[in-house]
RNA sequence: GCCCCAGUGGUGGAAUUGGUAGACGCGGUAGACUCAAAAUCUACUAUCGGCAACGAUGUGGGGGUUCAAGUCCCUCCUGGGGCACCA
């Protein structure tokens, strides 16, 4: 007799189970093949979305199917914990941010439990911890050490919003990432990681992450950023020092016609001292922000110093020096050639201050000339003309001798430039990892001694004042100096959360232990990660970050691996329609109805919606769907489910009502096909079977290969689809096994397959399925079947006949048969021979076991 | 502006190396069961013509390579993403 299938408590149960057993925890064992899985680990917000849904799917069905397959899995998960929106519900909400934040994690815990995850739990931490944290400062301390960490002085993007420095990673568009504000320039003393000691390494060692997605390495290379050139100095007349420029395009040196120094540039400053005007124009350009400019104009702005260079190949040839708003004093040494010919940017600028244009390459074909035309930059391939000893050289060539000839007089030398910049990690806020820093009037800044750490944030802080709590704290940053024991002041500054972020992969190894970072033994079983998952937007910044500190980590003792995620997954973005009343307010989905047409209405007043796009699900448009809700309704297994179908993983998944019920349905299905009349656990399959039974038995073993290899290459959308095949398959075989035990050995073993080939995206209701089969032991550990060769290959194929490439006809011909059979069973086919209409053939093209295509 | 990716039925999408386009799901139509509905089950469902057999067309547009193109090449269009005074 049926019996229903009971959503909540069987997934309660299971999940109880998971946990009692340890089912899920992982231990270093030599023995076995290690794989490492890993979901890139939620910040602590308060509840689950459907992005986290499908991310945490996607690593759990990784590390099921590869637990299956018989690998030592660790899949762990954690909590990205410190930062701002912590300190703005305290500000907000007068709650503490660890008490928010720790409340949020409770929530988040159990909500993620509730999705059935075979994750580790007992490896579990969260970064604002100071068991965590007071690792970080001792990795601070080692990369001081070593090295790779600098104060400096220097111009850095301050949030006026968030009272706080920026990364330039984190100005987009000119504008604070998180605030929105317009970022303004400052100069202040900061912490400084030297990720740019690595540049040349990360950019070559992307050649090495073949499991990455061409995209995101496309992304990093672009952001890395090198490029090859030199550096030129031009003596300044009638001044005994000189300019140094940075150019990529050498060969057109011969085509300058004026020098530009970036508005910060120190000779800037010093003539700005005698010039009001230039002063004026210097803190305009620093008001403005550079990057703002380039939005809102791209106008290009300059002032003439009244100094003049002299140019590098002739001490007679004097160029005008500028102050220009274009350039960047981060990039290169600060200043520049122009060279308008043969870039827009600077022929933009010549044109605006009528300044010599002068063209040096000759395009194919071109007449040569003296004086440039028009307003387009010629950058194309050619040769060199208008430039004496490069004359006739093609770019390349005229580029290598330029350099050697600037190298010859002394005036500069070939060099490599990159655009990636160091991290600067100094945040003024509290909710962070202190810098483990005092500054000693007389020993300057002196490391907090390792018996000293973790250096612990105050629990007693206010949030009633703008900018950092830690600096307005009355006592905490009074300390004793360690080396000469007078009063110094702490560091008041804390790590930037991306810090946090660029380790814990390897603190997973070793979480619990309160000695070390991460214990080499551990960190050298398990890493590097296998399979990192998570969202594109972290690319770049998260994903160099980590590639900086695990070779950072290297250096300093800490971990034997360089790179720190060999294969890397990104997925795509769960959408939902958006609605809107008529007076343009968003609506929520459960605010809406829809009718036979399509079109929409409110639930409660009848008013006409509009329905907008599918877009990323926010808050702002409402256009969200709690993950809570649907678990609650239909179970984990069907929102599990249906973040698998349908769409691939690495595309954009729309968020459907239909769709969801399409996965509930699945699942019901299942549930109805396991209750088919079979035979007792290990029943053997009986050596000879009949035809029906047999075909069956090829269905189950090329599903096992096909959903395999699905699986394999994340096509878990075809995963879907082949399984549901075999699941078709088999409920038309359960009418015909009836009575028939040797159909019903069969049987038995369909459905044991596919509850195994689905346990890794159905977790509950293929355990369940498994007990109610008659298994004593649990589907977790079970291995993963294996295909039977023999059932692979059928002996009979069908072949497809073309005439002159298009279909008319399909045959079934024995496998392996040669081409003269095969042709002859081709023409004989009558709707072959209406195809040719008479004709004879004229050649005959044979792809064996496939396809026959007769030109007539 | 530069770089990258994508475009396939009403719809989400499938299709190792060029070799039977549209698997699987959603939606739809008809039917079974039911007093009725829900649920479930069965059949059909790219487009056009045809009662049918079958034929023609068809993977954003145009062109090319090939016996054969969703897949390779050129070009254009549309959508998405990344970078952006980087010298």
């Amino acid at each position: 007799m049926s019996t229903r299938y009971n959503v909540q408590s069987v997934e309660a149960k299971w999940q109880k189970i998971w946990a009692d057993k340890k089912s899920f925890e992982a231990h270093e064992d030599k023995s076995k093949k290690k794989y490492y899985v890993m979901s890139m680990f939620p910040y602590p917000s308060g509840r689950i979305h459907m992005g986290h849904v499908r991310n945490y799917t996607l690593s759990d069905v990784v590390a099921r199917y590869k637990r299956a397959q018989g690998f030592n899995v660790l899949h762990p998960m954690g909590w990205d914990a410190f930062g701002l929106p912590a300190e703005n519900a305290a500000r907000e909400r007068k709650v503490h941010p660890a008490q928010w934040t720790y409340e949020n994690i409770k929530n988040m815990r159990a909500e993620l439990v509730r999705m059935g995850l075979a994750l580790d739990w007992s490896r579990e931490f969260a970064t604002c911890d100071p068991t965590y944290y007071k690792h970080q400062q001792k990795l601070f301390l080692d990369f001081l050490k070593a090295g790779f960490v600098d104060r400096k002085e220097s111009w850095v993007n301050w949030d006026p919003v968030d009272h706080t420095v920026l990364a330039n990673e984190q100005v987009i568009d000119g504008r604070g990432w998180r605030s929105g504000a317009v970022v303004e320039k400052r100069k202040l003393s900061q912490w400084f990681l030297k990720i740019t000691m690595y540049a040349d390494d990360l950019l070559q060692a992307l050649g090495t992450l073949d499991r990455w997605p061409e995209k995101v390495r496309l992304m990093q290379e672009n952001w890395i950023g090198k490029s090859a050139g030199a550096r030129v100095n031009f003596k300044l007349a009638g001044r005994g020092d000189s300019v140094e420029v940075f150019t990529t395009r050498p060969d057109t040196l011969f085509g300058a016609s004026f020098l530009a120094l970036s508005p910060n540039h120190p000779l800037a400053a010093e003539m700005a001292q005698k010039d009001a005007k230039l002063a004026a124009f210097i803190a305009e350009c620093n008001r403005t922000g550079t990057s703002e400019v380039a939005i809102e104009t791209a106008e290009k702005h300059g002032y003439d110093t009244g100094l003049k260079a002299q140019h590098v190949f002739d001490e007679n040839w004097q160029l005008p020096v500028y102050v220009a708003n274009f350039v960047l004093m981060e990039y290169g040494t600060g200043a520049i050639f122009g060279c308008p010919a043969h870039d827009q940017r600077d022929l933009d600028f010549a044109r605006k201050y009528n300044l010599k244009v002068t063209p040096v390459v000759l395009s194919p074909g071109e007449e040569k000339k003296n004086t440039f035309e028009g307003s387009e930059a010629y950058t194309g391939p050619g040769t060199i003309y208008n430039s004496k000893f490069l004359d006739g050289l093609e770019i390349e060539d005229a580029k290598q001798k330029s350099i050697s000839e600037i190298e010859k007089r002394g005036a500069g030398k070939g060099t490599i430039q990159f655009r990636l910049r160091d991290w600067g990690v100094s945040r003024q806020r509290y909710w962070g990892c202190p810098i483990p820093i005092i500054h000693c009037e007389t020993c300057g800044a002196v490391p907090v001694p390792e018996k000293d750490l973790p250096v612990k944030l105050p629990d007693d802080v206010t949030f009633d004042k703008p900018g950092n709590p830690l600096d307005h704290h009355p006592t905490w940053k009074n300390v004793a100096c360690p080396k000469c024991n007078k009063p110094a002041r702490r560091e008041t500054d804390t790590c930037d959360t991306f810090v946090d972020s660029s380790w814990y992969f390897a603190r997973y190894c070793s979480a619990k232990n309160p000695d070390v970072p991460v214990e080499k033994s551990q960190a050298d079983y398990w890493l590097p990660v296998d399979q990192y998952v998570g969202g594109v937007e972290h690319a770049i910044l998260h994903l160099l970050y980590s590639r900086f500190f695990t070779r950072a980590m290297k250096a300093t003792g800490h971990l034997s691996v360089t790179e720190p995620f060999t294969g890397l997954f990104t997925q795509g973005m769960v959408t939902h329609e958006s609605y809107k009343d008529e007076e343009g307010k968003w609506l929520y989905p459960e605010e809406i109805e829809k009718n036979a047409d399509g079109s929409a209405k409110h639930v409660k007043t009848g008013k006409p919606v509009t329905v907008g796009r599918n877009e990323t699900m926010s808050k702002s448009k409402k256009n969200v769907v709690d993950p809570g809700k649907i678990i609650d309704s239909y179970g984990a297994d069907t929102a599990r489910l249906f973040m698998m179908s349908d769409s691939p993983p690495e595309r954009d998944l729309e968020w459907t009502d239909s769709g969801v019920d399409g996965a509930w349905r699945y699942i019901g299905r299942l549930w109805r096909l396991a209750e088919a009349e079979l035979p007792a656990v290990g029943t053997s399959i009986p050596a000879t079977l009949d035809d029906t039974a047999k075909k069956t038995r090829q269905i189950i073993h090329r599903t096992i290969a096909s959903v395999s290899d699905a699986y394999e290459r994340f096509h878990f959308n075809s995963a879907v689809a082949k399984v549901r095949e075999l699941s078709n398959a088999l409920e038309e075989f359960v009418g015909n096994a009836k009575e028939n035990p040797a159909r019903q050995a069969v049987l038995r073993e369909g459905i044991e397959t596919l509850t195994i080939l689905m346990a890794p995206m159905l977790p509950h209701i293929a355990e369940e399925i498994w007990e109610k089969l008659g298994h004593k032991t649990m589907l977790v550990g079970t291995p993963w079947p294996k295909a039977e060769a023999s059932l692979l290959v059928d002996n009979t194929v069908t072949i497809a006949v073309q005439v002159n490439g298009k279909l008319r006809a399909t045959i079934t011909l024995p496998r392996d048969i040669n081409a003269k059979d095969a042709e002859a069973a081709a023409l004989a086919d009558a709707g072959v021979q209406r195809a040719m209409g008479g004709n004879a053939a004229k050649k005959v093209i044979f792809v064996p076991n496939k396809l026959i295509n007769v030109v007539a």
